[in-house]
DNA sequence: GTATCTTACGTAATCGTTTACGTAAGGAAA
DNA sequence: TTTCCTTACGTAAACGATTACGTAAGATAC
């Protein structure tokens, strides 16, 4: 409508006097006199001064944009993390911007360039699963843009990290299956290259050894989507041979609940004959039959220390003193449930 | 690392031309020497000569970012919706800034002021529940910003709009369960202020009214957050009474979920004593027992639609071409599993 | 040979804001 | 009175790229 919108410029002619002391005023800087900054805050509010955050950013190289890239959005675990960066972010000043990778390199590739087009203050990235190279990310850096890593880590980079205790959750919940007597359990696990899923059967295999139980070879599967699809006929699988497991520990919620289908669907009982165990804890998980057992994360906890990491490193370069990159170990909790404990309560919870 | 990014200056520097001739060069531009241009171009590439972004959106007042608020990143819709409208951006060469508004007002206007600060050319939103006022929309519009309202919609202002048919996706879904022979159907509606659920209860009475059945006013339950334990609560109350219905269609799939809880926990059996139907078909409806039917609706298809609008209206704004408000129906359709058609198949779909 | 056109550049201005620096006016200190 | 300091401004430069405009050199036309 307006044929351009308020500058500094206006505000100055209309009142006569400089440009910069229109911004010194608005910007509360001290070489300026009471009377002027009140006709300057007059007018702006009057004539609904906005800055022009495209002139400053460019001034100061400065986005206050970050850049965050996960396999996909649909995921619980995931979805959480982004709300905890989000609302973390806001109490910074920075804004998010959102770029899903659907378990792609090349996608992840493009997201990163996409990104550094936008002029990301920094980037927070979980990789994609068949994600190898990251020399992506070590161009990011060096052209000095913070890279913070959360649950898809990689070890070929150095960078700020966040990660949760896969090995003691699958430890714990390993654990848990033994306390209720089960001895032999099965482990479906992932394609063990994201670090996650490898983490998750070392877990299995310490508590295993831990408590003097036998790791049957046979009763390890292996599965590369983890999907619910996956650990159906993996399951079913399991179920052909001979000798039965009395509890299957899965590296993935999806997962677990296609064994459920599975142990269901040869009629066997679920924990009486086989317990479950998943780890994420999905929200689908509470509302399976039987509730799943699974290890829960702190997922928008570690989407917050996200942001907390990055916008301290952004603030380090700044100001060109050296960066310190840490690892975050966050804790796993276990949550118990039908799957495992059997029937119980009759509401649902 | 470097002291600075290489800009034109210093390509120029090196070649002994002028800033312009280099810019010319790199952008193609027709009043250039073919040798020159070879030059520029080499040594561009040898020198990783990158655009400052800043300085291009700062000259051309465009960010090339979409901002995003929906209500809650956690729904499999606005998963889905995001989803969509990631992958449709990417193509135009825009990112997405995503906000959430958790349902509340205040956090909505946050959202808006968030972007607003960030110069995000153009907007999408789905209104948070409790947002009755637009103002906050309208302001933005008037700054030429392109509003584009996906979902939940408000009828307070023009703007292009997304929604996709209730109306019919719940007249037919009620028609589903009449063509079963239900006869009492009951229907769980939300707290119809958002357009959404409103237009449900009406394809769902319609619906009854045109096929001769009774619309029994004692049936008819509302509940504020469609939620799992809302519809688990409400369900319960209605087979409290004396006189059960013989089907439930709720408004949204958690809802639904609950209802299918305290049915069984009730000790009847679905669908033969009562069927049960969601509406908008949540990943997690595929796979409680039974398996949710439901309404499914073009999430994904919806959030690349919306890109598709706004940024069309974008370029027409910038042409200075008069833009006109489209409002767009999608339609839904039907996904029919064991909760109103009964056990057929074993393996999981 | 003079007039005109085309090609390939350079010069200068511009986008809106911030900041380093210079300076006039007024007061305080000697 | 002279010197110095403080206050409150203005001037100019800068951030990096694009673009309108001007122009010299060479080609072409008459």
């Amino acid at each position: 409508m307006s044929k351009h919108n308020i500058r500094l410029k206006d505000i100055a002619e209309e009142l006569g006097i400089s440009i910069p002391s229109v911004s010194r005023a608005l910007n509360n800087k001290p070489d300026i006199g009471k009377e002027t900054k009140k006709k300057v805050f007059e007018l702006a509010e009057k004539l609904h001064y906005q800055r022009n955050q495209f002139a400053i950013n460019f001034k100061n190289q400065q986005s206050f944009i970050i850049g965050v890239i996960i396999p996909q959005i649909v995921h619980h675990f995931f979805s959480n993390v982004i709300s905890g960066i989000i609302n973390e972010a806001e109490k910074s000043g920075y804004s998010v911007m959102l770029y899903q990778s659907n378990e792609s390199y090349e996608s992840e590739l493009k997201g990163v360039e996409t990104f550094q087009r936008s002029m990301i203050d920094g980037l927070i990235i979980s990789l994609s699963d068949n994600t190898v190279n990251v020399d992506h990310l070590k161009n990011l850096q060096s052209h000095n843009v913070p890279v913070v890593m959360i649950d898809k880590v990689s070890h070929k980079m150095e960078s700020a990290k966040i990660i949760c205790d896969d090995f003691k959750g699958a430890y714990y919940a390993t654990e848990h299956l033994i306390s209720l007597g089960k001895k032999k359990i099965a482990h479906i696990t992932g394609s063990l290259e994201p670090y996650t899923t490898k983490e998750r059967y070392k877990g299995f295999e310490s508590a295993i050894r831990k408590h003097g139980l036998s790791l049957y070879p046979h009763l390890i599967k292996k599965c590369n989507l983890v999907s619910r699809e996956e650990g159906y006929a993996t399951t079913l699988n399991l179920l052909a041979k001979k000798e039965l497991p009395d509890a299957i520990f899965c590296a993935t919620d999806p997962t677990a609940i296609g064994a459920i289908q599975a142990i269901k669907d040869k009629g066997l009982k679920i924990p009486e004959d086989i317990a479950v165990m998943g780890f994420s804890d999905w929200k689908m998980s509470s509302i399976v039959d039987p509730p799943l057992s699974s290890v829960s994360q702190p997922d928008f906890e570690m989407g917050r220390k996200a942001i907390e990491l990055i916008t301290k490193e952004i603030q380090l370069k700044r100001d060109n003193k050296p960066v310190k990159y840490e690892t975050h170990i966050m804790e796993t909790s276990l949550v118990l449930r039908e799957s495992t404990l059997g029937k119980k309560v009759k509401v649902p919870n």
